[in-house]
DNA sequence: GTCTATAGGCCGATAGAC
DNA sequence: GTCTATCGGCCTATAGAC
């Protein structure tokens, strides 16, 4: 047990960076305890030896490949500009995507290892929570400020609708698709559900409809 | 690997009682990964060639265990009375002991360890998924149903309806309880997370406030 | 830096006595 | 049914040659 938080800079030999691939894609689809270290060097092509050699054991491999995709998490987190017309017709295509993102296999995984993982590496879920769940929640506060300072909507407490708002997102299809139950959501679906959160959000807040 | 449905039956010797509490405590508070059969063995207090003549391995032991709780699941789900009140006095008690329910760590641990293994043992997903949020959803949208029937919510789908209000009461504070991250709510905090997810709620669906 | 080979330990599962 | 004792394997981690 000595889990760091160096080992996240630059990726100096493409060796490395084999390794670091390898393992973001095991860890995220299988777990910490099912992915040995063997199935590690043999994904990357390289000997264990090398593998230890860069990263001094597996703890400190995990915790550097999930620190290393909680902030790329940032950055894929799907925003969207101000546009002009209903709250509706502006809120649809980002929940949308918001919601796509959420659903895909690697933000799914990311989600199933930390909460596994969550009490064995505290700091690992601090940090997925706070470039996932919190960045979100404080850009979507953000925007809906702006928006009821525009009158379009009414939401005195703007971090509790933000909240809500991902909630209701949030819904039961994404509590199946976390627990791999039913098949897998397509476009059609995601933009349904979306949809259907958009519009109760709107009717609970918005100005108008 | 060989997890089949038996063994969740009579619970004969006390040993047997012993092994079967010993594992629950262990795998819901730690996972399966994390626990060794010798960890089960010595904190039910008998030797591990027991613990393997009552289950024959440790992927079945795991199942009858999980399998058992979520049968559990269903009898302690809080449930309730119509109530004559307003629909926002007559939900949030319910609000209240459901969120309740499910911020307990016994709750929090089978959501987290059926998540993590979710993969490995898809018959457990599914059984979680059926005696848990399946069954609390069925009994909402009938419950739901029957108040818009007496006029006091507007609720053309009342499936929808009990998925938004369930998805609306596992907020934020649901979502940082599973990481384990933050202080553990208190009755106080609950309350308050409840009553602002069932008076949006009602802002939405609502007949009269 | 990278490899092959191996040490050392823990774990799941079993043999055999009682 | 229950125990003690142990096997065989996989896993993390390292030694030593190149």
């Amino acid at each position: 047990m000595s889990a760091s938080a160096e080992a996240t800079a630059a990726p100096a030999s493409a060796k490395a960076r084999a390794i670091l691939d390898a393992a973001a894609e095991l860890f995220i689809t299988h777990g910490y305890g099912a992915v040995s270290m063997d199935a590690v060097a043999k994904r990357a092509g390289v000997s264990k030896a090398t593998l230890y050699a860069h990263f001094g054991a597996k703890d400190r491999l995990f915790a550097a490949i999930i620190q290393s995709a909680c902030l790329d998490m940032r950055g894929e987190t799907p925003e969207m500009g101000p546009a002009g017309g209903s709250l509706f017709d502006a809120m649809l295509p980002m929940a949308i995507r918001w919601l796509g993102f959420l659903l895909r296999e690697r933000s799914l995984g990311m989600y199933r290892v930390v909460v596994a993982e969550g009490a064995r590496f505290p700091e690992l879920a601090m940090a997925f929570h706070e470039n996932g769940p919190r960045a979100t929640r404080q850009w979507l506060t953000g925007w809906l400020a702006a928006q009821a300072a525009r009158g379009l909507l009414q939401a005195p407490d703007p971090a509790l609708a933000a909240d809500q708002c991902l909630a209701l997102l949030r819904s039961e299809m994404f509590l199946q698709a976390t627990l791999g139950i039913g098949p897998v959501p397509n476009e059609a679906a995601i933009a349904t559900s979306a949809a259907a959160a958009i519009r109760t959000f709107c009717r609970a807040y918005g100005a108008a409809d």
